[in-house]
Formats: C-alpha cells, structure tokens, sequence
DNA sequence: CAACTCAATTGGTCGGCGTACAATAGCCGG
DNA sequence: CCGGCTATTGTACGCCGACCAATTGAGTTG
C-alpha cells in the first residue's frame, strides 16, 4: 500500500514490493499466489477504510457507504479499474455488502430483488469514480501522437460541446443524482421493462 | 482486432500485432503513438458495431443505444476495463454520445443536466458489463492458492448466502432495472439531495 | 536436547514485454 | 534526377511475472 501511495501501481511489481520488504522477489510467492491476488488484496485493504455506519436510516446509511466506499476508491485511483472488473470479495468487501443488504431488506426490498439493488449500487459508485479517475489523470501531453490533431479536426467543434462541460462539471453529480434516482427506483418497487 | 478475439488481450501486444502484419515491431509506432492509444483506437473499432438508431421514442433509442453497446462491450470483454477507464471519446463514441444527448433533450433535460444524465448512463451501462464479464471469466482453479480455504473459512456461510445469488442471477437484471430506474429518474427532473 | 518436518526463502533463469535510438529504404513533388 | 520526408528496420536496454531445484530456519516431537 505504501508502494502504491509513492508512485502508483506500476511502482507495484513483485520485485519493487519484495525490495521494500528486504527480501527475494520470489518469497512473495509463498503468501500470495499471485500478482492478480495480490491486487485483490490491495483492494480489501482499500475497503479497510470504509466505516460501519450504525445509526441512521436505511438510506442514509447505504448513502454513507456508497460515499465513503467512492472516497476511498478515489484516493486510490489506480486501483480502481480492477475493482469492478475482479470481484475478489475479501472480508471487508463482504462487510460492506452485508451492511447495504440488510438495509435494503429495512427497506422493504426482498431478498432476490435486494441482492440486484445491491450490485446495481455497486456498479454506480464504482463505476461512476471509475469514470472521474479516468477524466482525472493521464495528464502526460508528451505522448500525444502527431495524428491528435487529424483526429480533433475530424470531431469538429462537438468535441468542444461535449467534452467542456464533461471537465468544468464536477464529477459529484453524476455520483449523487445517480444514487438517488437508483435508491428511488428500488425502493418504488417498478420491475423491469423486457 | 482479430489478434484479439482470437487470443485475447494478452495476444495484443507490439510484437504479436507487428507478426500479424509481417512488420517490424518498431514500425508501429509511427502510425500510433503509444499501446494505450492502440487499445484506444480498439474500443472505438468495436463501438463501430452499435447501429445509429433513427426511429422510435426518446426512451426508446436511448435503451437501443445502450442495449447495443452493452452487447459489444460483452462480446470484446478484454476491452470493457479500459472501456470505463480510458474516454478516448473516438468518433464512434462521439456519434453514440449525440445521439443520447439529443434523445434526452427530446425528453426535455436541459443541456446540463443531459450531459449528466449521459454520464450516469454510460457509467450503468460500462460498469455493468465491466461486473459480468468479470464475474464471468477467470475460470482458471489452477492459480487458486492455499489460503483460499482459509479466506473460505473465515467468511463463514455468509459468502454463500451472498455469491450463490449472484452467479444464478441474470446479469441482464441489473442492467435492465437499473437502467429503467435512471431513465425514470432522469425525465422525473428530481434533484440530488446535498 | 537432538532429530525431524515443513513452510519460508533463495539464486538462477526463461520468455516476453514496451519502447528508445540511430540508420536505412521507399516514395513523391519539384 | 534529386532532396526531403515518412515508413521501416536492427539492435538494445531495462523491466516484468513466474518457474525450478536447492537451502534455510523455526517449531514440534521423541
């Protein structure tokens, strides 16, 4: 974690974390059978810093989850991609699951519908800092290609439509207006259209 | 493309891509600058394949649009990571962004507020693909590690209770209810609580 | 207290990766 | 015919993840 926080999650290869630790590249090997595991377990430690909300309502705590779980997922950027995509489901990812789940049952939602409100919640909030990491970073102008600018005259001044407001609007409202109009949809019980 | 969908991303590489065209590796780089910009131009080839819709509603191009790109992303799961991550925002994913954004001015959002109700739909519609395709691949038991048992242990019953749903489950729940809870949201004109 | 056991560690190595650098080949307008 | 430029090439550097056989060392047992 430490590694990932200096210089990113290039800086984490087998061999930087195993000097980091003074020792043989491949005694790493013996605790984590993997690269990809270790990232899982990255990831769990990220989720590490989301708290138990305990009082409150159901929809202000899965609110509180949702919100802490982007915090965290937005300070550590680069660990973001992987989230979504591996569902390592480590202790605290768990924790977190059970937390939402119960309180969507709070809410009224069975058991089958609650566990599809709890992944669409989760595809929101990953996905959506997913989205503002990506918007965020890779501010490197030195590997722009010659054809850049072939490309921008194809796009025409739409580019500038789209992608102006995109960068001035904070990414919070695409995060909180999605909450809430997820949050509404489950609770008012519609089904889906086919 | 076809390196890709043969031997997946893995198969993607400078080296492999130069072989395939009986090229140089180094020759590449003079017609893109980078490899993340080749696997840019890769999510924009496989957005080609989502069809411009013309007739219908508002509601209803829209859930065509994202019906269609969630089936290509589904068909190039190897890209879906990036798909979120990376907003090279070629010209296909332009053409699909208009589209939306006039299909939600029909639905009388206003400029602003389309831009982010485009977001949000394009964050459901990636980050659901983004969860089954990772819930779907990785089937290899060979890299499963000795703690696994013990991480099985520790969670207790309750992994069951949780993931067992999950993988029984139609992915097309998720995208499909939470993609009619945004829309219901988006036209309801309901603004994000602070 | 010595012998045994077994997880943890190690050196060495393999194949592959992205890409920088300098030099060359091929084409095209003047 | 030629000068310039783009595309291409050979070579090489440094890094990566992972495998193998061999060794260490701490804890348990007799």
């Amino acid at each position: 974690m430490a590694l990932l926080r200096e210089d990113g999650l290039d800086a984490v290869s087998m061999r930087r974390v195993a000097d980091r630790l003074g020792v043989a590249p491949n005694s790493i090997y013996a605790h984590v059978a993997d690269k990809a595991a270790l990232v899982d377990e990255l990831i769990d430690a990220m989720l590490a810093g989301v708290p138990t909300p305990i009082d409150g309502g159901w929809r202000e705590r899965i609110e509180r989850v949702m919100r802490d779980s982007r915090r965290e997922l937005l300070a550590h950027p680069d660990l973001v991609p992987f989230a979504l995509v591996r569902q390592s489901v480590g202790p605290n990812a768990l924790r977190l699951g059970e937390i939402t789940l119960t309180a969507l049952r709070e809410a009224g939602v069975d058991g089958a519908a609650a566990v599809t409100g709890l992944q669409v919640l989760l595809v929101h909030t990953i996905g959506s800092a997913a989205f503002e990491t990506g918007r965020t970073q890779d501010p490197d102008p030195s590997a722009r290609h010659r054809r850049g600018r072939e490309r921008a005259a194809a796009f025409g001044g739409v580019t500038a439509e789209l992608s102006e407001p995109i960068s001035r609007w904070s990414g919070d409202d695409v995060f909180e207006r999605g909450l809430a109009w997820l949050l509404d949809g489950l609770v008012s019980g519609r089904t889906a259209r086919p």
